[in-house]
RNA sequence: UGGGACGUCGUCAAGUGGCAAGACACUGGCUUUUGAUGCCAGCAUUCGGAGGUUCGAAUCCUCCCGUCCCAGCCA
């Protein structure tokens, strides 16, 4: 490693951003600093889009030895609330980023509000009465330009006087509002005259009472990014037809320094949706169970659903960051989670639908004890003994009455493995009077002891079991994607995302038996279920010792099921 | 119809004038007491299209086509 300005790019993708970054570096730009922020609105929970910026603002902090400050821009108190902000920094650190400095955007207000005396001083600004509706007249279309107000040309004096008096309150709300002095014709819509200041009489999360007049995002966040000294302010590409104005108000006050805006592609995924207004919908119409609903894409719902944050940064880094609009497939998510729990989680029993099996040549009270490692190729995580008795539950999956030749697991005539125990020989299905499948009857060969085998049986099928009287209870959510079609959202016309939803989202299992060493489960902890997937104790209804409540969180790979 | 941005494998994505990385997905095969994992192999004669410049173009130029974003006193 030559390279001094990197601690950890090496193991970073670079991509255009970064590049821009190193050739800033190299002309001996800002002193050699970098500074970036992560400046979330507080006005709902942060989703797997949100994960993309946190890592790439946080990660050229951190590969760059620069800082990355955390700002809520808090500048409409109408959405805004102190418990988003408290969900916020817990997801920002669950992912594993520290920020260096704590900020909100409202504790600039006094600074933000007399910059703006400044622009109405240079002549920069004015203060307008034209009420919302002919505002919108004004501001012309795309194609044709708009048309100056009648306050335009207001005096400084006279804007000064009014603006202060916005600021004691004298006004009511939409009565009167400052406005930049730019450009009525101007082909980017931002530049037409944009608001700085308006009039809300409303209570602040941080700022309670003391102002009735907040200031625009397009002020706030570049000034915000100013006396921060951010030098590199990254935000995704709808924002980037605002980066002229970003620049306007910087170029026209007197400011130490001159942050730069990049934008980046903001990530979609597919089935599922990535807006806060959609996610809210989901909450508020019941369709999910909360922003924590680990069908949710939100990151308390990944969470829940337990991913691990550093499968998610793995998937961010693999996604990468460019300016081309992009929708990710679920698969490369699922995949980065399955290498992460895969390669740590303990291998355990679990049955989620039961099958009762009874081994007929089997004694009645004996128990034998299988010891079975808990992971394949990591000896050192342990081993534990499973029970095996004359009275077994299997998955009802495996077993099938008619099973063609390619089905290897129980079937009328055949054998299967019980994995760490014996070989099996089906002898006979039992079934009550409506003909459903009750138990089954089975042999099971003494020789073939797993680890002892004297038999030399080669059988293709093996499966998961459990000894009933030892089983503990458990319910098991099993969830799949939360909307059947690809891109919702997308290219439906003027059908609602809410059309795609998949009716089998979620389904609860409350007959489910797990082995007892799951008894000791603590809540967050995820394991494989051998053969079906891997699954988390869940953070809320999961009680160590008491009741076991496990959600899945991704399905084995299963070739097999896909073929068929 | 104005402005901004973008078009490289099914999905992401390297590539910055010298002869198309990688990942996921997919397809074969080997290993396997998880139909898992692991391993091996295959998978863009072509970069939205058409011209042009050049010994040489995904990279430069011209025109065309397509997709996304912008008309909040939201962020």
């Amino acid at each position: 490693m030559t390279d001094s300005n990197a601690s950890d790019k090496e193991n970073t993708p670079s991509n255009f951003i970064r590049q821009i970054i190193d050739s800033d570096l190299a002309e001996g730009k800002n002193d050699g600093k970098v500074a970036t922020r992560f400046p979330p609105e507080p006005n709902g929970y942060l989703h797997i889009g949100h994960a993309k910026a946190i890592c790439i603002s946080f990660g050229i902090a951190e590969d760059y030895q620069g800082i990355c400050n955390l700002r809520f821009d808090d500048t409409n108190p109408a959405k805004e609330e102190a418990r988003y902000a408290e969900a916020i920094k817990k997801d920002v650190e669950w992912l594993g980023f520290e920020w260096d400095q704590l900020h909100h955007t409202s504790d600039y207000f006094q600074q933000l509000y007399d910059y703006a005396e400044i622009l109405i001083e240079q002549g920069n600004a004015y203060v307008d009465s034209l009420p919302a509706d002919q505002m919108r007249e004004h501001r012309g279309t795309l194609t044709e330009p708009g048309k100056n107000s009648p306050d335009r040309e207001r005096s400084v004096e006279e804007n000064l006087d009014l603006f202060r008096r916005m600021k004691t309150g004298e006004f009511p709300d939409g009565t009167y509002l400052l406005r930049a002095k730019i450009d009525m014709a101007s082909p980017n819509m931002n530049m037409r005259d944009p608001a700085i200041f308006r009039i809300k009489h409303i209570e602040h999360h941080n700022t309670g009472n003391d102002w009735c007049i907040y200031p625009m995002y397009d002020y706030a966040h570049c000034m915000s990014d100013m006396l921060e000294g951010i030098t590199h302010s990254l935000c995704t590409l709808e924002f980037a037809d605002h980066r002229a104005l970003y620049d306007w108000f910087l170029d026209n006050l007197p400011v130490p320094c001159h942050p730069r805006q990049y934008e980046f592609s903001r990530l979609s995924l597919e089935h599922t949706v990535t807006s806060k207004r959609k996610l809210n919908q989901l909450v508020v119409d019941g369709t999910v169970d909360g922003w924590d609903d680990p069908r949710m894409p939100t990151l308390s719902g990944m969470r829940r659903r337990g991913y691990s944050p550093e499968s998610v940064r793995e998937f961010i880094s693999k996604v990468g960051v460019t300016k081309k609009s992009n929708t990710v497939e679920m698969s490369l998510l699922e995949s980065c989670i399955r290498d992460d729990l895969g390669e740590r989680c303990a291998r355990v029993m679990a049955i989620v639908e039961p099958l009762k099996v009874i081994i007929t040549n089997y004694p009645e009270d004996k128990v034998e004890l299988m010891p079975a490692p808990y992971h394949p190729k990591k000896p050192e995580l342990g081993s534990r003994d499973l029970a095996f008795s004359r009275e077994l539950i299997i998955d009802a999956s495996d077993f099938k009455e008619d099973a063609n030749r390619k089905y290897f697991r129980l079937k009328p005539g055949g054998s299967v493995r019980l994995r760490y125990g014996y070989i099996i020989d089906f002898q006979e299905v039992i079934k009550d009077d409506q003909g459903n499948i009750i138990e089954l009857h089975c042999t099971y060969d003494p020789d073939t002891r797993s680890g002892h085998d004297k038999s030399g049986r080669k059988v293709k099928g093996v499966i998961h079991w459990l000894s009933a009287k030892q089983a503990k209870p458990a319910q098991v959510r099993v969830y799949d994607r939360l909307f059947s079609d690809a891109t919702p959202d997308v290219g439906h016309g003027d059908k609602p995302f809410t059309d795609f939803i998949n009716p089998e989202s979620k389904q609860v299992f409350d007959n489910a038996w797990v082995e007892p060493s799951l008894w000791d489960a603590e809540p967050g902890s995820s394991y494989q279920f051998e053969r079906q997937g891997y699954f988390v104790a869940d953070t809320v209804e999961h009680l160590t010792g008491e009741k076991l409540v496990f959600n899945r969180t991704v399905t084995l790979r299963d070739n097999w099921a896909k073929k068929s």
